[in-house]
RNA sequence: GGCGACGUAGCCAAGUGGUUAAGGCGGAGGUCUGCAAAACCUCUAUUCGGCGGUUCGAAUCCGCCCGUCGCCUCCA
């Protein structure tokens, strides 16, 4: 399996470094907001790389962290007057609530920042002991001209850096780039003791320290948004490397590509966000995730409410696929779509070839439908690599409205059967016309008339 | 200003040196059906932003130009 690795620029063989077992640290929410589609679209990318790893036979430790206190968090509680623990607690229930409405495998762990102060602090006093930190009136800075390769992830270099003339400038830092391991308290801000005095850790060194803790000094798969890239990761790398010595600090860096809404980035600054919950009211879960799946991880996407109709409707077919067949006739071949499906996941993770060939699986499904043959083996392989990506390809629960009127329905489908069968198809074309107007739509086929609600819009 | 990505049919989107340029949505025609729906079949890019170049051969490599976007600042 060939992946591509931020860190060299190169797509390269996967290798873990302890034979099948597999230790992949994913960043996690900062959780203050809902839940949005970006942060849908990367978790699904690395649920597949999840699935994908596992169903090769890899074992995956997956380390996801929460960042439980930061600046936003401590401000949005003072606006909404509650504690900076319950904000947290709010938002991390709607986190797991979103993740696993699209399916999303819980990870190994899930450290918060908050929990492992201890940690952080001895992360902190090693950077200094080895001279690679430093204190400053209360806060303490990494020591980025004392790490020579600084700038390897996001391939700049230091002038480069400075060159971007958008920093600015702090007196108690001694190089410009230089970033916080620890923030000094401010008054009124929650804080934990340490030897520099009250204060929190930064954002960098908390993923540090957690990574190190739960799946230790080197990791075969760090991901993230490409927007981490700088400087998050590379001061992740800084950190870490300085701290433990091992290197590299993550074997593979994978980035996926950002949510657009329009021409804009998806981002909490520009305020254009749509939530997962808005877009599951209007789409199945399978839907977003095919959506998602539908381009390559790495390129950037652009979400639109008619891209995810769009692909809601190519799933109805293959869903119907998976219907029950009766034929007797030779089985259904499916060995040359698994092949084609492997082989697109393998490189780099083509989910979008790899969605092509469970289209042509379907197709040959409902061939195989129509010309008597036995199709069950062929939609057990459509279940099973569908279920690689993540998707279930179950219908939504009917609204429970559905459920009342259903032996209404029941009662005017019957009544159009009759009708059919005295050849009245004026009247049995009213019936199906008027139900059409209600968002039911009928279907007669061999097995009589089935009925079902209309979901997509 | 620095670093980087992208531009493939009406739309979304694979393919990155060599048989007929995946797949999906949409559209046209057909089979089936009382008519539909669904499913299936056929068609829907002689061509890959533009102009040059390298090569026996390029969407795929190189150069220039045009256009779009990301990162450099909190962000998945």
């Amino acid at each position: 399996m060939k992946l591509y690795n931020t860190l060299s620029g190169q797509v390269e063989e996967f290798v873990p470094s302890d034979g099948n077992r597999v230790k992949m640290y994913v960043c996690g929410v900062t959780p203050y907001s809902s839940t949005h589609v970006g942060h849908a679209l990367s978790y699904v990318v690395f649920d597949t790389l999840r699935r994908y790893l596992e169903h090769k036979g890899y074992e995956v430790r997956h380390v996801q962290n929460f960042t439980d206190i930061d600046d936003k968090i401590i401000q949005r509680a003072q606006e909404s007057g509650v504690s900076e623990d319950e904000l947290v607690e709010e938002f991390i229930g709607d986190y797991f609530h979103t993740m696993d409405a699209l399916n999303i495998q819980r990870a190994s762990e899930y450290p918060r920042a908050t929990r492992e102060i201890p940690r952080i602090i001895d992360a902190i006093a090693g950077l200094i002991d080895r001279g690679h930190a430093y204190p400053a009136a209360g806060d303490v800075y990494f020591r980025v001209t004392s790490k020579d390769d600084y700038g390897k992830l996001s391939h700049r270099t230091l002038d480069s850096m400075i060159a971007g003339a958008r920093i600015q400038v702090d007196e108690n830092k001694e190089h410009p780039m230089d970033f916080v391991l620890w923030k000094g308290a401010k008054p009124g801000e929650p804080s934990w003791e340490s030897p520099w005095g009250p204060g929190r850790p930064g954002w960098h060194i908390e993923c540090t320290a957690m990574s190190l803790e739960y799946l230790g000094e080197q990791l075969d798969i760090h991901g993230g948004g490409q927007d981490l890239v700088f400087p998050h990761h590379e001061n992740e790398i800084a950190q870490s490397e300085c701290y433990t010595g091992a290197r590299p600090f993550s074997r593979y860096w994978m980035h996926n590509g950002l949510l657009q809404l329009g021409s804009d980035k998806m981002s909490k600054s520009l305020g254009n966000l749509v939530s997962v919950v808005e877009a599951l009211e209007r789409f199945s879960p399978d839907a977003i995730r095919l959506y998602f799946l539908s381009s390559h991880y790495r390129s950037p996407l652009a979400y639109s409410d008619e891209g995810a109709a769009a692909v809601e409707r190519s799933l109805e077919r293959v869903r119907r696929a998976l219907i029950p067949g009766n034929g007797t006739g030779p089985q259904v071949e499916a060995d040359s779509h698994r092949s084609r499906f492997t082989t697109a996941m393998d490189d780099d993770l083509n989910t979008p070839q790899a969605v092509a060939a469970l289209f042509d699986l379907a197709r040959d499904i409902n061939r195989g439908r129509d010309a008597g043959q036995r199709i069950d083996s062929g939609q057990a392989a459509l279940q099973e690599l569908g279920g690689v990506l993540g998707l279930t390809f179950e219908d939504r629960p009917s609204p429970e409205a559905d459920l009342a009127a259903a032996p209404f329905i029941d009662l005017l489908v019957s009544v159009r059967t009759e009708l059919r069968a005295a050849r009245q198809f004026a009247l049995a074309d009213q019936i199906r016309d008027g139900l059409a107007e209600q968002g039911v739509t009928l279907e007669d086929g061999a097995q009589g008339t089935q009925w079902q609600r209309q979901t997509t819009e």
